[in-house]
RNA sequence: GCGCCCGUAGCUCAGUGGAUAGAGCGUUAGCCUCCGGAGCUGAAGGCCGUGAGUUCAAAUCUCAUCGGGCGCGCCA
């Protein structure tokens, strides 16, 4: 919630105003934008409102910019506000607004008083949104390109419920498939190896060293048993042991790594509750698909997907693709007015054949959004980490958070786009200098914790939250830029919440903490002799530790008082 | 061949039609009698892959083209 005594909101709602009653003939849907200029002449607050207007009035846009700035000049609610200084009008239609120190200090005042609610926005109206993530099988450890998915998830899900969504975080497993099948055989054949047995890994099974560990457990619990059972019959109980076992070890590394989810979803539900074939049922009798060569196809063609998609093969299975169509069915049957998948990128071909899924069983394909997780490349130090997938050894996410910790790898993962591939240095993750940002914006969060504390050691009371600071502070150009900052915390956030895109937030701690560090180094707080002054610059780094907290918080970082 | 993503400073990348395109690293010149120097300030560095088009306005939209990645299975 924006404050009330929030200038820009003033002056949008009075623009918008301005426009409507001093203009005919303009769309209902219009409204101006506003942005903040790059250079110091240019004001505090802009906007391209003539410009856009003088298309749809046909007429000279600084004409129209004029009759603006004069309503603007003599509207009352902004006069007696206090919070404009000037306003200019710049070629060829800028309408650039120069903001007064009583601005920021209100702008200060909101940020105390609002607290942790701060940035928090209502874009979601407290509609249900589903947010899966990760959702890798359990037949092995989770390596990095997993931890990656897993912060983006996890961050987009506290994002979404930071701007009113009631978000349900959810992991979906094919526990049904092959993939686990051969996750069984191959740990049935370790079992073989270390009780010193002719053995036999699959094709495509599981090389891992983790799954000799899960064998010898198997071993030392129920002993040499199963050597003579048949495969056929010892599969399961291998698989499912293998399978809960390394479920486990998912569970703990993501909890280290601070992600919990709220529902682990089998697609064996999907079987036994017969999703499956009564989506399949659906399809048939809306004329969605038909047989040939002895199998079920999903005519996918008919939703903007390039070919017709295999349900059930000739030999009775259904496919992963089936299911798909029927657990998404469900997501939706369960009352999601929203639904967000994380895939790796490599998935990507497979979007276009889940919509047609979607809308063949009667949802609305525009409330399904995916975002792609592309690679992370490790180095270190510079150079390539070998990840060599040949024998599937890629770096486990927990080597990672072991080396880095946690702040940082989550941090890291969450610096770039989530479909643009990611370097990610293991050397500068650990460092604690100005090189790693992870350090530098906990460093001005500890910095404003320090202060504080020193504050109060010399026997000091902390000002009201609406002490109103001494507009002159403003005067001082890192002062105004790092308030303007702080004005433009709920944009950031909302612009993270509507484009899923959590690395606006990194780059936004990383802008905000140098602005601190500036502000620092050019005003005196504790030492300034004039004691309202001192005061006032107190209660603004007091708000700008409230919005890192809060920005950290929501990356799931760590906020120090100490370092 | 078809489809998707990416080409922005030496490197890694921001930049959802606006003014003089930004940050970090690297290079380089400076700032500690002072609240946390784990910090700050300055400089150098760009035909935004290329060519057309739409627009008052294009890194951003359209088309073409060249480079790089990925996907196109009765696999998951």
């Amino acid at each position: 919630m924006i404050g009330e005594n929030n200038a820009v909101v003033l002056l949008h709602e009075t623009l918008n105003k301005i426009i409507a009653s001093e203009f005919e003939n303009i769309p209902s849907d219009f409204g101006a934008d506003f942005e903040h200029p790059k250079h110091e002449n240019q004001g505090d607050i802009s906007t391209n409102a003539a410009m856009r207007l003088a298309k749809i009035l046909k007429t000279n846009p600084k004409i129209i910019a004029e009759k603006i700035i004069a309503a603007l000049n003599s509207n009352d609610t902004l006069k007696n506000s206090g919070y404009i200084e000037k306003i200019e009008l710049a070629n060829p239609g800028f309408i650039n607004i120069f903001l007064a120190g009583k601005f920021f200090a209100g702008a200060v005042n909101d940020v105390l008083n609002q607290n942790n609610n701060y940035g928090a926005l209502n874009l979601g109206n407290n509609k249900k949104v589903q947010v899966e993530f990760v959702s890798a099988n359990p037949t092995g450890p989770l390596h990095i390109g997993h931890g990656r998915g897993a912060a983006v998830g996890d961050v987009v899900a506290r994002v979404l419920k930071f701007t009113g969504w009631d978000v349900q975080r959810e992991y979906y497993i094919n526990d049904a498939g092959l993939q686990m099948e051969n996750l069984g055989r191959s740990t049935r054949a370790r079992y073989f190896e270390l009780l010193g047995h002719d053995f036999e890994i699959p094709e495509n099974g599981y090389k891992g060293e983790y799954l000799k560990d899960i064998a010898q457990e198997i071993i030392n619990k129920y002993g040499e048993k199963f050597l003579n059972v048949p495969e056929n019959e010892s599969v399961a109980f291998f698989r499912d042991y293998a399978g809960n076992k390394i479920l486990d070890g998912i569970k703990k590394d993501l909890k280290e790594f601070r992600i919990e989810f709220d529902k682990y979803f089998v697609e064996s539900y999907l079987h036994e509750n017969n999703l499956i074939n009564s989506a399949m049922k659906f399809l048939k009798e809306n004329n969605y698909a038909y047989e040939a060569d002895g199998a079920l196809w999903f005519k996918s063609t008919d939703f903007d997907d390039d070919k017709d998609r295999v349900l059930i093969r000739a030999n009775g299975v259904s496919t992963y693709f089936a299911a798909d169509v029927a657990y998404h069915k469900n997501k939706f049957d369960r009352g999601f007015a929203r639904v967000i998948d994380v895939w790796g990128a490599d998935h990507h071909g497979y979007i276009a054949r889940v919509k047609a899924g979607i809308k063949a069983t009667g949802n609305d394909p525009e409330k399904f959004d995916v975002l792609l997780i592309q690679l992370v490349n490790l180095l270190r130090g510079g150079e390539a980490v070998n990840m060599s997938t040949r024998s599937g050894e890629f770096v486990e996410l927990n080597e990672v958070v072991n080396e880095v910790g946690t702040d940082a790898t989550r941090f890291f993962f969450l610096t770039r786009r989530s479909d643009s591939q990611l370097d990610f240095d293991l050397e500068i993750a650990k460092e604690q200098t100005s090189n790693n940002p992870v350090y530098y914006i906990q460093y001005a969060y500890a910095r404003i914790s320090g202060v504080l504390r020193e504050f109060e050691n010399r026997g000091k009371i902390l000002p009201d939250n609406n002490f109103e600071i001494p507009a002159e502070i403003f005067n001082n150009k890192d002062a105004r830029l790092l308030v303007e900052l702080l004005t433009k915390y709920p944009d950031e956030i909302k612009n993270a919440s509507e484009n899923l895109a959590p690395h606006v937030l990194t780059g936004y701690l990383i802008n905000l903490a140098g602005a601190f560090h500036a502000f620092y180094n050019t005003n005196v707080i504790l030492n300034e002799p004039d004691e309202k002054i001192s005061l006032g610059r107190l209660n603004i780094i007091r708000a700008v530790k409230i919005v890192i907290g809060s920005c950290l918080e929501l990356l799931g970082v760590n906020a120090p008082e100490r370092m």
